[in-house]
DNA sequence: CTGAAAGCGCTTACAG
DNA sequence: CTGAAAGCGCTTACAG
């Protein structure tokens, strides 16, 4: 080794590219090549370059070379919510770990942003531009203004659900919600039930507008009569779920069948229920949505409509890490699956 | 302006700090200076530089600063769990947001790091070493080797909980289990319960070590007689809280407490009474622990050990980026508070 | 207190 | 296919 190396505790300066052309005898700018795809490389200068940096135990620089492409080669996960709701509801969890790992496998970190405040907000905002080459957003209220932003400043960017009023220039990848709905609610009328009533999610949410339109649409279909009294908006947390179902009850005494546009609003239903003294399945059935480690977790165990989270996360990243590399902005649909349980 | 401005759609070229210096009219050094703390600058640059940074909208390269510092001025979130328990515990989400927000005060970003398989644990080492400042760990099983290996590779390091078998040479911020256990045990004596089982959590973790010492500690400082009968070990998990009480209920049918080392696993613990038709508190005690989101959603609300995991996560943070500073090593050690619900 | 200059480790036209 | 060289944007002794 030519370089001094440090003495005492400290790490050893780690080798760079200088070493490793040294070590296989050629240029720094070959080596750089072989580093960035082996194009231009005789197969000689190839091998002797690899195994240089197996010996030396070489690895980039990131910094350096995120200097001077302009890249960062990391992405941020952001989460835009003023409740704690993400963090109550398991999805959340499934999503992030999917994500964090469809990233690993690129060898790109996920940075973790929370904008919780305002003040959160803004700090992000600033942050992104020029620190992350794009932005996995995940919003319930659609209403707020960072995706537009985020889109405005030229971010490549996806979201999880679609971002209401953003037309279609901003990726998302969603489950079908509407189509999820309206087989619940097909299953519920199929089994039987007449008086199928529904907690819906919030209605500046996507998730909120589309089921509810779905159990809308296959009320109709079966032939059942539109009845607002059948219809309660919720928050999607557990203790909404609850409030709903109990003015839901109030509202419609012979109710036979509660669609819940979310399974940890639906354990909430469940609770109102057995505070009401109905028996479920057999009294009231209860559908959920999400399959949720909340749809396990219920007892009974939560029938309910299965977002696959798991293709969820990895479109995510897949759109991203197009969008990043050129491609245009592009929507993702996933079919949803019902599940059955023990609640209808 | 007097660099070319790009055309089309791309982002403009940022400012830099060229472009401050020249609006300020001072020299890039004298701006540098001004954003490292502002020593040996007069008050007329400084101001001058500080409305040139406003005027500008700059902000300063990261990747360039990292370059020269070594320092990447990012922390790493590194959580080390074979099995998905980490998620379904809600205490993890916690525990993320609030080290999350910790560093966002000091503008670093944290990158989360899940190390599932051994394949993804290789990786996340080989990213850490030169491009993160420090870990923060999170393992339940602190047999597993990373706390290790981190220390011996220079990494600054905070685990939460303490590393079994790692001495005092790690740093780690914890809840007192054992005074938390024995707080809930000696609650169970004083309401009049005499026959005191536990579930504990693995015994290869910090936490299912303590709070069982606490339990026995406390069953002794009441004059109660050890029995290992009454002694199950638990997994941390919902499933395995139900199977360790049903064996419980078989070994010690007169059982009128138990103490569960965790609220997921007393979650558990209820569905076997319930299921063997004990009422609870009348016929058996539960006390849990954590104070996790599930202890309110369970049912009856859950008798806990609150675990302050905001300030677990603050000082988590703190403790780190002091190490990052330069200073030694630092166990803290937070106490914990009996809540009192329904189920005990 | 301040400026000129070197250099962090890399990539990328450029010329051959 | 390859090397020499410029330059990404910053920090930090150094000399004044």
């Amino acid at each position: 080794m030519s370089r001094t190396e440090q003495t005492g505790t400290g790490r050893r300066r780690p080798p760079t590219i200088h070493d490793v052309a040294r070590e296989a005898g050629v240029s720094r700018g070959t080596v750089s090549r072989v580093l960035n795809g082996g194009h231009n490389v005789s197969p000689a200068a190839l091998d002797a370059v690899n195994s240089a940096i197996r010996k030396t135990g070489y690895t980039v620089n990131r910094h350096a070379r995120s200097l001077i492409t302009g890249r960062s080669d990391s992405v941020a996960f952001l989460l835009t919510e003023p409740q704690e709701r993400f963090f109550e509801d398991p999805n959340f969890n499934v999503l992030l770990r999917g994500c964090t790992s469809a990233l690993a496998a690129h060898d790109i970190p996920l940075l973790l942003m929370i904008a919780g405040t305002e003040a959160e907000r803004r700090r992000n905002m600033r942050y992104i531009a020029g620190h992350v080459d794009g932005v996995l957003l995940v919003s319930s209220h659609s209403g707020d203004p960072v995706a537009a932003q985020l889109h405005e400043a030229g971010v490549p960017l996806v979201a999880c659900g679609k971002p209401l009023g953003q037309g279609s220039k901003v990726s998302y990848v969603a489950a079908d919600d509407r189509d999820g709905a309206r087989d619940m609610v097909r299953f519920l009328y199929e089994s039987g039930r007449r008086r199928i009533g529904t907690v819906s999610g919030p209605l500046d949410t996507p998730g909120g507008v589309e089921r509810l339109a779905g159990y809308r649409e296959m009320l109709a279909d079966c032939g059942l009569p539109a009845d607002d009294a059948l219809i309660v908006p919720g928050d999607y947390s557990r203790a909404g779920g609850e409030a709903a179902a109990a003015l839901l009850l109030e509202r419609v005494p012979d109710l036979d069948a509660v669609f819940v546009a979310s399974d940890l609003m639906a354990q909430g239903v469940l609770a109102a229920l057995e505070k009401a003294g109905r028996s479920v399945p057999h009294d009231v059935a209860v559908g959920g949505f999400d399959d949720s480690p909340a749809a396990l977790a219920s007892r009974p165990a939560l029938t309910t409509i299965r977002q696959p989270w798991d293709r969820i996360s990895a479109e995510m990243v897949r759109v991203l890490l197009a969008q990043i590399g050129g491609d245009d902005p592009a929507a993702v649909i996933l079919p949803t699956e019902l599940v059955r349980r023990d609640s209808a």
